[in-house]
DNA sequence: GTACGAAATGGC
DNA sequence: CCATTTCGTACC
């Protein structure tokens, strides 16, 4: 389907619509200037205002949509890279669609890698010059020349590198005639990987999920949910999936929340398919960044693993996606276009006609009832591949058993981490609360210290000697007298941080090695990689962590785990409270007794009759989402209901709340619309702006799409520094 | 998203 | 009063 100025008889120049990475609802128009090839889909640079931008071309127009003399001609076609396909096509038009976005800006997604629309420089290479002989020839030399007798070409480094010498020394054999410098193709494809390489053995209830993912592939759209419990070998069984996949000759693409887990995982990878997927995550040098784009386009790259960036590749030949940990929230994106990668990625897979497996051991509500009302396949793995038993849940009633005034670890908690520690086994404190105390308040004056910008306690760092507010980032020092009553040495810490507790620790444990683990960790991320290594060694005795350590890496010594607040992240008004909460004490606890022997693990509770935890102690999973899908129902949250959040921001709090105000009077069916100021909304200031959110309730989704957009119509216009911001994605809120 | 002119702030 | 920052708008 090409056209160009002579496709028409001529006489009308041939106009094309060009989706451009601005903020605006329509595609605009481009002249194809004569002797230019374009079609749907071809990557394209053209003017915009004063400068040029990237687009990609959407579809020929039949008449002009813009007066004739502001027409401007498209620059330049990308014609080195295969214009997108139709069906990427369509997919942009419904992630912009469904996100409420600007298309041109969910198009950009696709087109973040400038570098690989260019073909790849090539490379300086050298290779022996045929017949060539050196007069004068050394041990160095002789060695080089040995490496380039065959004749194929080396690069300059990469040849020093193998004959061990230094580049000095090619560099004089070039000067001497003997080897010539050539240019070399740039980047050969890389290792395919080997589907048929022997896995590992699996047990029955591996094979029958792998059978089942066998059958689906390369038949059409279909999702699974693989759901099993930690340590039940989830990605043994996608990896036969994806085996299957590239058997078929398609194309591979694995979502994963966290690129910190990438490298443990590209091994495993490697192990089973001897060779390395590419990697596409920010972190990913932009040349590379530009190779995996083109390998993808071309089908030279099989499988991809990825962060949720990765979802807007543009693969040649698709044939699935698996989204592992498919619960975790970092698949959410919450700037620029809002999407859900694991969502969307379902919505590719149904654009393209694939299978999607998503992947988790606590599943999302959402998923679960999808697999329910028989959207998703379900496939359980109820036990640990091991065959290790999972750890033995035991509450702890804060009510009647827990610990005296000022200590927060239980006697009971105490007994069992002194047993584990002297047996030489690792033990596990969550709590996910950094810093010390999240409250500091005098006790003469009951002056609370309180974030300047947002309605939130200030966290003390004592470590660091500061107070933090977790939501903005803003910090002071900790002061000596109290700044509103002026008494010196009245200020006490209420409640407990994990820095608080490793203080206890080392009150009544005091010979236990004893490490924190939090995102504030000083040193940063490679500090923390070190960390897990020394963990995993056995380095510690005693591990104190925040959510951080639910995620991710195995700690194979680990046969304890305290959860010293389990009902901490039950108290807020978020509708997924409960099921997040679930999330990550089943993870956190999980980590027990996967290697070292039986574990166990301590709940620390004062609700201890509430569904979740009552579900928690019971290792019972099907009790938690039964009684969790029954609430949501009850009250027509998601799933069942949608919701919807308006950001309002500006930076005047109260010019910002008037509008909010305003917009809500101008909505349809005001019943179903509520107002969060930002103490409500536990959100308030995001790069120096108050943000305001309505939320929205429908009971459909598409209700939900409808609403906003008619909603947004009648919307008085923000004045001044105002801004609105859409956020529709279902799994968002607050 | 970004570049531009217009308006508003601010220092001497 | 001019220099600098901030805001509002158009971009085909």
């Amino acid at each position: 389907m090409l056209f160009d100025d002579e496709a028409l008889d001529g006489s009308l120049p041939v106009t094309v619509s060009v989706l451009v990475p601005v903020a605006v609802d329509e595609a605009y128009s481009y002249r194809v200037p004569a002797g230019m090839r374009v079609c749907p889909g071809s990557i394209v640079r053209v003017p915009l205002g004063p400068r040029e931008v990237i687009g990609v071309v959407r579809d020929i127009e039949e008449g002009a949509t813009v007066a004739r003399g502001r027409l401007k001609d498209i620059l330049h076609v990308y014609d080195d890279v295969p214009p997108l396909k139709a069906d990427l096509m369509l997919f942009l038009d419904w992630v912009a669609n469904w996100t409420l976005s600007p298309p041109g800006m969910v198009a950009r997604m696709v087109l973040r890698s400038e570098e690989a629309l260019e073909p790849e420089a090539p490379l300086p290479g050298v290779r022996k010059v045929e017949g060539a002989e050196i007069e004068r020839i050394t041990k160095a030399r002789a060695r080089v020349l040995e490496f380039v007798e065959d004749g194929f070409a080396w690069t300059k480094s990469g040849l020093a590198g193998a004959a061990g010498v230094s580049p000095s020394v090619v560099d004089g054999l070039i000067s001497h005639g003997v080897l010539e410098v050539v240019s070399m193709p740039a980047s050969p494809p890389p290792p395919a990987p080997e589907p048929d390489r022997e896995g590992p053995s699996l047990t029955p209830a591996q094979e029958a999920a792998v059978d089942s993912l066998r059958a689906a592939i390369g038949k059409g759209f279909s999702v699974f949910l693989i759901d099993g419990v930690t340590g039940s070998g989830k990605t043994e069984v996608y990896f036969e999936a994806v085996a299957e996949a590239i058997r078929q000759g398609r194309q591979v693409l694995l979502l994963l929340p966290e690129i910190s887990l990438t490298s443990q995982f590209l091994d495993r990878f490697e192990t089973r398919f001897g060779a390395r997927p590419a990697e596409w995550h920010s972190d990913v040098p932009p040349k590379k960044r530009a190779r995996v784009w083109r390998g993808a386009a071309s089908g030279d790259v099989k499988v991809v693993v990825g962060a949720r960036s990765a979802l807007f590749l543009p693969f040649m030949d698709l044939g699935l996606i698996v989204v592992d940990e498919e619960h975790d929230t970092a698949y959410k994106q919450e700037d620029r276009v809002s999407y859900n990668a694991r969502d969307m990625a379902v919505v590719r897979g149904k654009i393209s006609g694939f299978t999607v497996a998503l992947a988790s051991a606590t599943p999302s509500v959402e998923s679960q009832v999808n697999a329910l009302q028989g959207r998703y396949t379900r496939l359980e793995l109820p036990e640990r591949a091991s065959g290790a038993a999972l750890p033995d849940i035991i509450p702890i009633d804060m009510r009647t058993e827990g610990p005296e005034r000022g200590r927060w670890l239980a006697p009971k908690l105490v007994e069992a981490l002194a047993e584990t520690v002297s047996d030489g086994a690792q033990a596990l404190l969550f709590l996910n609360r950094r810093g010390y105390a999240p409250l500091t308040l005098c006790r003469t004056c009951g002056h609370r210290f309180q974030c300047p910008n947002c309605s939130t306690w200030l966290v003390e760092h004592r470590f660091r000697g500061r107070l933090q507010c977790h939501h903005c980032g803003y910090s002071e020092p900790v002061p000596n007298a109290c700044p509103s009553c002026g008494n010196a040495d009245t200020l006490v810490a209420c409640g407990p941080g994990v820095e608080r507790i490793a203080e206890e620790i080392a009150d009544i444990l005091p010979d236990a090695h004893t490490l924190v683990l939090s995102s504030d960790l000083p040193g940063g991320p490679d500090r923390l990689k070190r960390e897990m290594k020394v963990i995993a060694e056995g380095g510690a005795d005693i591990v104190i962590g925040t959510q951080l350590v639910a995620k991710g890496h195995n700690f194979p010594l680990m046969r304890l785990v305290g959860v010293v607040d389990a009902d901490l992240g039950l108290a807020h008004g978020d509708p997924r409270a409960g099921e997040r909460t679930f999330q990550i004490i089943s993870q956190v606890t999980g980590r027990a007794g996967r290697i070292a022997g039986q574990g166990r693990g301590f709940l620390q509770t004062y609700a201890p009759e509430h569904p979740v935890i009552e579900a928690l102690l019971a290792n019972d999973r099907d009790a938690f989402y039964k009684s969790e899908i029954e609430a949501r129902r009850a009250s027509g949250l998601p799933p069942f209901g949608r919701l919807a959040a308006l950001i309002f921001s500006g930076a005047d709090r109260n010019q910002t709340a008037d509008f909010a105000r305003a917009v809500v009077r101008a909505a349809p069916h005001d019943q179903s619309v509520t107002l969060l100021g930002p103490a409500e909304a536990a959100l308030s200031l995001v790069r120096g702006r108050h943000r305001f959110r309505a939320l929205v309730m429908a009971p459909r989704a598409f209700d939900l799409q409808a609403y906003l957009r008619q909603w947004l119509k009648v919307a008085p216009k923000p004045r001044a520094s105002l801004r609105l911001q859409v956020d529709v994605d279902p799994q968002s809120f607050l």
